[in-house]
DNA sequence: GTGAAAGCGCTAACAG
DNA sequence: CTGTTAGCGCTTTCAC
């Protein structure tokens, strides 16, 4: 093994000193450009490649982001660091992941491990056994930033980005509304998880919004499986106040309710409109392909960065930036035969 | 800001040095358990954090695996991960991750930046538009082990991880078989890719050892969209030598073809069985439920961890390490009502 | 514009 | 068992 090439080995080369090298591979200003020249040279020729931990060392920062999420291969936080990635790239960024399988402790370790490795900082959507802040706390005390995103906490001061789900409920029957339905039922979430308790609140500001009226009888709570949802969904089609539309607050749930339509012979759009919630894959394979809120995953990765690399020296909480979630029309909830 | 404790802050708190810390703290042998046991409280109390960055520059070779794949977005390589991340955590390893979106360039860069952080591996999965080996062999020149999964280069000397795509076409076209299908026909991909390739010929054997009968006409080529399954499905199966059973080379296909039948009237699976390949998330959400050849993923993430653990000291190149898949046996081939 | 020297925090000889 | 010393490769004063 040939071992690797330094400053020295260049200067050396060139009988300079390495702090020129050092100078000159950065560009900097305070170094003649004969020299600097002469130097890139040298080091392409000699194939150097700097040793960044060195250079972290050095400058007790390195250019490394982490990044903790629950779980990777989940497609909404795929996505979310995909579009970390895209950003973070070209700022010369580095993403070290972690996932934290939703448990607290795993959680703690891995924002203490990137501690240790001197990230730059820690973008991070909390578990949900997380109890509490005070890992995020330490890293704030060792400057390293912290951004939280998705599944936050409020009481953390940190910049947050998330969805606007309230509002894109409401977008949603909007929507609903302006394809002419006009008794949209609703297949809830948990009532104590936060974003489902936020798209029900949206659901019901939507209807008052449009002036359509709220029918108790026509949400399900805590449907978000494909089978609660066609159960709930066969139970209210086949009731004394039939929807002519549904707003389910996660894609299975759509898709329950789609089945529920096929097995009653139920035209999906005219008859019944669905719309679903996240934009995962598989709605655009159905038949009909369903409407869906897009959460703009990607898009909310891009953000993130964006929020890192502006804000170095902000002084006092942010308001959380919101992400505009907004529906995605596809045949399922397009009964007028708009395209688009 | 308080700045970090270090090594020394214990040292001097103990009236000890900073060599003696140091090897308390890594637990080392040649130290007296009454000053370990100080040393290890001390640094509690201090609410002491190593500062990887250092021992790593100390040691020329970091805790930190790079991965390198095409799309972090993508569900196979996201699970690929999530299983490499599941061993690594173990092991106290980090994951630094670059997504090359298919890029050569940005493949190359990747890697390079992966050696200036002296990570002490690099797993990778090669983009469509990699042209050479040349990076991996400079990574590995400066002592750091590759190791590819998935789309390898077997021109390159590293370990590889891969699925058996024959064998698994083969157990696929023997399932089709032992639920009394006999004219299975086959969606394959683009002819010229690897893969593809792979289970095509499985797909032909595993007719040629069932005993069943090759028919050219149902056999679809390029065909991985659901748009082109469905069509040419429609063709094979209003054709003369109508297939009762199909094999597909994506899931996507799958679905096309469940499509097909849906639009003909032809009972899935009893007049016709339908397997897809790679078992996508939606493959359990159709309605039959569609039988599909799972690549184990998440199991493929971790045999590449062990097998990057187990493997320090290896002389010679091994044959690639293969990760069985195999059929998950759904209802849209369970034409025998066989549970599992 | 360039060089000399110090040091980031840690670990590995080598002594004792 | 513990201390001394040196150095990983780089960057940053501070001189000249």
């Amino acid at each position: 093994m040939k071992k690797p090439v330094t400053i020295y080995d260049i200067a050396k080369a060139l009988k300079l000193t390495g702090s020129t090298v050092s100078r000159a591979l950065r560009d900097r200003s305070d170094v003649g450009e004969e020299t600097k020249k002469k130097v890139l040279a040298q080091a392409k020729k000699m194939r150097y490649q700097p040793n960044l931990v060195a250079a972290n060392l050095r400058n007790g920062k390195t250019k490394a982001l982490g990044i903790v999420v629950p779980e990777i291969n989940n497609h909404f936080f795929a996505n979310v660091i995909a579009g970390i990635e895209h950003v973070s790239y070209q700022h010369g960024y580095n993403l070290i992941i972690c996932q934290t399988n939703e448990l607290f402790e795993k959680e703690v370790e891995s924002v203490k491990m990137l501690m240790n490795h001197n990230v730059a900082g820690i973008i991070i959507s909390l578990s949900k056994t997380t109890l509490n802040t005070l890992h995020l706390l330490e890293a704030k005390a060792h400057q390293i930033r912290v951004i939280q995103f998705d599944r936050t906490d409020s009481k953390f001061d940190s910049l947050r980005i998330i969805n606007n789900n309230f509002e894109s409920a409401v977008n949603a029957v909007k929507h609903l509304h302006e394809q002419g339905y006009q008794r949209p039922a609703f297949l809830a979430g948990p009532r104590d998880v936060n974003i489902f308790q936020e798209r029900y609140e949206g659901f019901r500001k939507g209807l008052e919004l449009a002036g359509l009226p709220f029918t108790r009888k026509n949400v399900a709570f805590d449907c978000l499986t494909k089978e609660k949802a066609k159960s709930a969904m066969v139970k209210m089609l086949t009731g004394p106040s039939r929807p002519d539309a549904v707003l389910a607050s996660a894609d299975l749930a759509a898709l329950g309710a789609l089945e529920a339509a096929n097995e009653l012979g139920i035209n999906v759009p005219s008859e019944l409109g669905i719309c679903g919630f996240s934009n995962e894959p598989y709605t655009e394979l159905t038949n009909p392909t369903l409407s869906t809120v897009d959460q703009y995953s990607i898009e909310m990765g891009k953000r993130i960065m964006e929020a890192f690399i502006g804000s170095p020296g902000r002084k006092k909480t942010p308001d959380p930036i919101i992400v505009n979630a907004d529906v995605v029309v596809r045949r399922s909830t397009n009964r007028l035969g708009l395209t688009g």
